[in-house]
DNA sequence: TGCTTCCCATCTCGTTCCGAGATGGAGGCG
DNA sequence: CGCCTCCATCTCGGAACGAGATGGGAAGCA
């Protein structure tokens, strides 16, 4: 039994005929007659009865007119519904961020997941590069936002951002006063304070404690007892505040690289992620929080799967 | 959207693969390709991720996947359903018979009809030829049995029977006893009695009462007051309890004809009623309770449209 | 009764759709 | 780096489908 089978006896049986029915469907009359000919031999017996002046709809005919004229607004209904489904996407993403994007991009990211894609659950964790890479291998994360990762065959980056970075201090330390510096003044630090995570900037800096989340970073920095780098979207609240000052190295970058798994599907929800955290970044840009040292153009590693 | 794409889907999405589906499903790798693309293209999204082993389903995929399976159960179920009721007559059946023939063929028509076609409903009147003739024209009856009716374009014959026709009496009634009796034996009678029917008995015969109902004939005869003119099966009771007498009338027949509209659809139910009361005039006969002058063989009107 | 009209069944032909096989690209795996 | 698996695409032959013409049966009408 085919849907369009159905269609055209159910057209028939409500016109009355085969030949008012041909005309509203579109159709020639021989080849409903045909089609209402095969159904009734699949179904094994007549669901017209055939008389002088049209049809008759027999008693098993009754029957099936019901049941398909039901079965035809299911589909129409279960096509609706996949259209929908497919339109909104769907489903839960999971996405890893160092503290410091985290505490930027979470809020509105979170809001305009909310607004746009109802249907669409989140689940936002904090993770440093190598965390972060490690739970995309697992399968425990479906996107993150990682720094200068390891080219890995198994991971697709795409940069979102690069950001200039830059020295902090206490509110009015002499040494950041002059608002910028060279490689040989960071080198002679006193004390240099540094994330945790192994590969945060290419240059090799003294440091004396490594810090896993920025909060307590900043925290240390802001008491004296050292000097951080941190790209300027992480201080910038306490430099507004005056709770810290800064010195841009010009010299020194941080890149913030988009990381997806590769062999695995990526979702629509993940792919519209993606879009809003491009999306917010620029928003972010725009407003001066972020700082950029050069525009997100090449990706880092190999290169994404093209979009569908 | 179609119910062979909807399969093909289901198989792709139950076995992971188009491969593995296509070795299941008896169809090439290509064609199922195809058709799942063009379902995604329907509606309006992908419906499954292709991966470097298999797909993957997507969340719209799977409320396609859900909802699929159950409409083609629903499918299924319908054309069962279907089936069966073509298997099984069913409606209902509006049927008229003069009274004598009520009597001995609606009870086992009743029985038989419980037995094997539960879901026929039987309406059971009884009328004389002329009204019979006329209600089955109004569409108030859908089959009728009838005797000696007039010829009509719309209405079609069968001869069920025809039934020796028998002059009785009273009891050891002296005209009656020797068992036969000529057509100038019955003019001679002095009191006739007959059915209202107007055409009955094709002979003219001398009457004073016309009786519509066969029962209060009877009880006339039997009284003593006349004389009647019946078919065996309509006296075959009294007969036996010696209540009363008859007389063979070699040279008169009464046929009893089943008719039923034409240009009207017959149903399947009607079909299967005419063959149990053919059946059940077998039995009778066989049973000695109609005594027939002539086996049914050449329809008397116009003949019955022919059975599908 | 004969004619007309209406309606459906059947036949035939051209188009469309569908399925099969071959080929190629992408990714996983050793 | 080569091999294997899996899916997409191309092309071709066959089946299904739709359109038009034809014919038969029944109803309506004169």
């Amino acid at each position: 039994m085919d849907l369009r089978q159905l269609r055209y006896f159910i057209g028939v049986a409500e016109r009355g005929g085969f030949g008012a029915a041909a005309s509203a469907l579109n159709i020639a009359q021989s080849a409903l007659s045909r089609h209402i000919k095969e159904l009734e031999h699949e179904l094994g017996g007549a669901l017209l009865t055939r008389t002088a002046r049209g049809v008759a709809v027999t008693e098993s005919g009754k029957v099936l007119l019901e049941r398909g004229r039901w079965l035809l607004g299911l589909v129409d209904d279960i096509k609706a519904e996949v259209r929908t489904e497919n339109r909104e996407p769907s489903g839960t993403v999971r996405l890893g961020a160092p503290s410091s994007v985290a505490e930027i991009f979470y809020p509105p990211l979170a809001r305009l997941t909310a607004e746009r894609f109802p249907r669409v659950q989140l689940e936002l964790g904090e993770a440093l590069t190598e965390l972060a890479c490690d739970r995309l291998l697992r399968g425990q994360l479906d996107l993150a936002i990682v720094t200068a990762p390891q080219p890995n065959d198994h991971l697709a980056y795409e940069t979102l951002v690069i950001e200039q970075v830059f020295l902090i201090g206490p509110p009015q330390d002499p040494l950041l006063k002059r608002g910028r510096m060279t490689v040989n003044d960071v080198k002679r630090l006193p004390r240099a304070i540094l994330p945790l995570s192994r590969t945060p900037f290419p240059t090799e800096v003294p440091f004396f404690v490594r810090v896993e989340s920025s909060t307590p970073m900043k925290r240390i920095v802001a008491s004296g007892l050292g000097y951080a780098l941190l790209p300027y979207s992480g201080i910038y609240q306490e430099i507004e505040a005056g709770r810290l000052s800064a010195a841009l190295l010009p010299w020194m970058r941080a890149e913030r690289v988009l990381a997806v798994p590769r062999g695995r599907p990526i979702s629509r929800a993940t792919h519209e992620t993606v879009a809003l955290l491009k999306e917010i970044c620029s928003e972010l840009i725009h407003d001066g929080i972020i700082r950029t040292a050069q525009r997100a153009s090449a990706p880092t590693g190999r290169p994404d799967r093209p979009r569908r």
